[in-house]
DNA sequence: TATGAATGAGGGTTCATTCAT
DNA sequence: TATGAATGAACCCTCATTCAT
């Protein structure tokens, strides 16, 4: 997983076919997020994603129309192997319902960038992003927020229409407590060490977990109530 | 002798004592909510703010060190004015859980505002406070919860620690689908437009019942198996 | 075989002939004139040239040498159709000073792109051209100055030299009376709402008939004088 | 006329009283008027007025809200210092049409930054002005074209009407003139060597001369004609 | 206390031109 | 000849904050 020549000076091979084209632009990709694992978004400029990336700063808009664009389709790449990953657990058997939170906690909280990501979507991404972009973006998600919606109504006996919703539910409840959990480093060193701060420490995947178990065993207990 | 009208031209009597310092920290904090109440956050000045308050642009920083102080100073009112809307919701008896999801989500639907200032909290608002006041403002937070969460388990028996864990998740929630319900008006439209959307077009008050009746019916469910 | 459609997608043939070489010069400039008579020349963009002469932008530059080299071919092209015009009309016999002016007038108000082609050339074309071809121009301008300045003494009974000064004396008055007579869209509606500005108003044709009918005169008068 | 301290570095006192900051204003204007003396108008940024005049930055944009409209009021105060000479010739008496347009014909060539700037009006300056700034530059113009008018007319015995329109003539003859006769150095030197482009190099004061007396003459011609 | 003039860092974006293919 | 991906220089303006008055 190495990137072979990450700051390659001079001049670069064309990207003449499509193929080299995606490859370029998952090189963009990639820079942004390395940065962004170093970095807060704001202070990534898109000088410095060039520079990560080994390319002009021209060439970005080349592959992407505006800043907050290029990050939408990282997000976008982020949920995408979120729901392959999603799927693949729902299509093996024997899933229960804290089993499926369980699962689901383990592994948001493996993917701290794609948290950050979430977080950012509703404030800043689509501020600046030409209306196709994102509406194609927000096309992707609805598809597979429907598909494994349905998978997810089977493998847990949720009603119909409840497996959405519930996966909707978790863009709502993620990043608020990602952002709950992981305050900036000074701020959550002194809310460390102030005793009267002690209940607004919270863990992720403790309250993941527990928040989501609760959903999902109020939406069962609802069904049972309706059958 | 003291001129009261609020956005009086030209320069103002000094607010000498404490209690007028008090009255002109408020007309600035009304100034800003106003402001906030016709357009993005973002779009609005210091220097708006201070026109609207009808006093210098120095003058704002007298009252507060920061724009994002001011406006978690806002917050901090809307917080306690909700705190006590709560408290004296729970204080009356009869309240199910049912019921107090009802309340929550009209009492919430009711707030606009003070949704958009929950929602900025974490992206914005914390990232250029000085610690103290962003403290001070934490444990202020944290005393309520704590208060409130204690009134909020006996009134729903829910077992110990339960009723803050409930309004921390609440503040996780609330602005994720406050968000997820408000997009910025040219995406609301063209996202009206597109029936492949359709599914991410939610309504606030409707998920907000909700997910939090699943949340409150989970949670006593738990209490029960645990009894 | 050779495709002659002038907007097609895709490869073009190459233009091996001469002749062939020429017709894609001539396309080129066929595009860049129609942008012009939609937008004002900073907004022409080379792409958007390329794109509406159906040809790559790097085949732009293999016809021009730069932007402004394009566009004082453009110039260049009017011009001699513009001197044509003009010794087509000075070989007909009957030309009074103030037929000449009335002509003048009618003829070069029925070139609005050229007045603005030939207002630019001043401010900007000459500014990134190589030196040959600015040269180039200014011999081919010269020339047609000179024979048709000829042509005009006779036409005109004017004193030596008098015509191509004249000519000329053209070349400055046009562009500035041009631009005086037709400002930017916005400007002008507010311009023409505006009593005070009512003298600044002026119609093209009305004031360049009046002024070259002066001029004319006055030279006539002089000549006179010296006879 | 000395500039005392041109690059004063470290805070400059605050222009407090409107007198102070109407001098500040004018070191700007001063300023950008001896970058405009050393090099072409494209090439000034503001940031090079901004280190000239010894401010910041952002303290242009405290006095001028566009870069074009600090250039505007530059030529405002130019257009009123010539129109002021104007007037001042205009009130001695026994001026002739020959002597007025020699009187012209001089002081504008004694004023060649005043040129470049007229040329510059319509090509740039009115592109990025607010229009009320716009709009009130030409009030200012069309009230003293059209009192100077009439003085002129009184003076050189005009018929009515006759002195404004002489007076817009000459902005739309000024600057087409002195740009034809004051190429880019580069270009003046190779024309220069080129004996078959010595047509078109002109002489500003010779043919602005001869250029009004021209239509000076005409128009009188035609006054006498039409008494 | 109040004012508001002054500061100055900061960055996304465009587009003419080049040149590998 | 033709292409179009890549380049990279260039720059205006905003606005939170400070501090002399």
């Amino acid at each position: 997983m190495v990137i072979e020549t990450p700051k390659l000076k001079g001049k670069r091979r064309r990207a003449v076919s499509a193929d080299l084209k995606d490859r370029r632009r998952s090189e963009i990709l990639q820079a942004a997020l390395q940065l962004l694992a170093q970095q807060p978004y704001d202070a990534i400029t898109m000088s410095s994603v060039a520079t990560a990336a080994g390319v002009a700063k021209g060439t970005l808009y080349l592959y992407f129309p505006t800043r907050e664009a290029l990050f939408l389709s990282l997000l976008d790449e982020h949920y995408a192997a979120w729901f392959d990953a999603l799927d693949a657990r729902l299509r093996r058997p024997g899933l229960t319902a804290p089993g499926w939170a369980d699962w689901i906690t383990r592994e948001l909280a493996a993917r701290p960038l794609f948290l950050r990501l979430v977080a950012l979507l509703h404030g800043v991404l689509e501020q600046n992003v030409p209306l196709p972009e994102t509406l194609a973006f927000k096309r992707r998600l609805a598809q597979r927020v429907e598909r494994s919606g349905i998978a997810l109504e089977r493998a847990l006996q949720l009603p119909g229409g409840a497996g959405s919703r519930l996966l909707l539910w978790l863009q709502a409840i993620v990043p608020g407590l990602a952002q709950m959990a992981a305050p900036a480093a000074p701020l959550r060193a002194a809310v460390e060490a102030d005793a009267e701060l002690a209940g607004l420490l919270i863990d992720f995947a403790t309250e993941m977990r527990a928040l989501l178990a609760a959903v999902v065993h109020g939406l069962q207990g609802k069904t049972e109530t309706l059958s």
